[in-house]
DNA sequence: ACTTGCAAAACTGTCAACAGTTGACGAAAT
DNA sequence: ATTTCGTCAACTGTTGACAGTTTTGCAAGT
């Protein structure tokens, strides 16, 4: 048997307006207006109202009696944003080297496996909402088995993090660095050594920090 | 100049709610009815329902169809709230060695000095909303000067620790060592010595952390 | 050219009402 | 006594409308 999916009208709008954002097609610091919104996606204000203010904070600012704005992304914003990335995941790595189970810590190995094949094959730039890199580190913050971690890497770091990805270029070989630290990373858990996975995810998204502050 | 305030019903709301929450007035697992609380409130359900979703995840937990609910709290929520305190809160004190200035460490001894007098009078276990603990640690939290660190200890972390402080005797002489324990963090802050900031942050944290867990 | 004042349009905050769903209660059937 | 079924009240999701505010466009004045 299949679960009955009845999605509301609110949560149909909500996850537009993320794709909206995270996929570019609403410019950072434009407007969005409620009602037309509503008109363009054919429903009424309420749902649209529920969905910007689930928004708040993450992908839109708003301002009283004037409405929200796609969030505007500069350098100090980008700088913290890594910082509560490298606090957070760090524990999440921590916590999924003491937690993880055997089966899981393979099934990450090969998830690493096919994105190291992927980058041999590098031409296909393509654009994919979800990349190896968040898959990988979602990933370690479902094992950290921390619900509160997981719910916010995901509705906070990482779809401001794909409105960065998507105008910034990466450093060339980034790729590749990438890659061999997220090795490291899964050679510590593997050792099931705490300290050594936090510090492995911490060093490995401080150098993604200074490899995304180096491009602006 | 002194910004005018226009506050909104649903901003209004949403602080009672809170409060009604963290002050126990709404048991935890309670059920919350927009329409009883609109009433209640004498507002219609638009501004309630708006601030019930902004709690999501936060204080309440929601059922499509069915409704919100206050959210339970057990040993394992408990600890994986300290785990993310842990590791935000750890990087706050960071950041605050690098960036803090020195009139605000002076301020942030003289609160110490404050606490370590009210705590010779221990008569008082009266409740205060904030307590000295959520001062202290919301300053470091500030001087962080990392927006995000701040709003989400706001927003997910403090809450959710009032509601569970308000259920739990605290160890005896728990205050006495947490005070310590301040008082080598902002040593370490003096020092300058993020390194030394981070781990004395978040040993008291994970102190803190089993001193809870002890007395469930 | 630049500011000032004003009127119209558009928008947000709020409300009241409607439709469909859920949960509870009690009657009927086994 | 227990289960099943149908009814009903209460509630959530959604809508359209209203009031007050902000923005915009334009005209008049400096």
């Amino acid at each position: 048997m299949e679960q009955i999916k009845s999605t509301s009208l609110a949560s149909e709008a909500f996850d537009r307006v993320v794709e909206a954002i995270t996929s570019g097609e609403f410019e950072p610091g434009q407007k969005i207006s409620e009602a037309h919104l509503a008109r363009q996606l054919g429903i009424s204000r309420g749902p649209i109202r529920e969905a910007l203010h689930r928004l708040e904070g993450r992908l839109v600012s708003r301002v009283p009696r004037i409405g929200v704005r796609v969030i505007q992304f500069g350098e100090e914003e980008l700088r913290q944003l890594f910082y509560l990335r490298e606090a957070m995941e760090g524990m999440a790595a921590r916590l999924a080297a003491e937690n993880a189970s055997d089966k899981w810590l393979r099934s990450l190995e090969a998830m690493l496996q096919r994105h190291s094949s992927e980058i041999e094959g590098a031409g296909k730039r393509v654009y994919r909402q979800r990349t190896s890199d968040e898959d990988f580190h979602f990933s370690i913050a479902q094992a950290s088995k921390c619900e509160n971690i997981e719910r916010l890497l995901l509705n906070e770091v990482y779809y401001q993090l794909r409105i960065h990805r998507l105008r910034s270029s990466r450093q060339p070989g980034r790729a590749d660095k990438a890659l061999k630290e997220h090795f490291e990373i899964v050679e510590q858990l593997k050792q099931r050594n705490p300290d050594g996975a936090e510090e492995a995810m911490r060093a490995h998204i401080r150098a993604a920090r200074e490899s995304s502050l180096a491009m602006l």
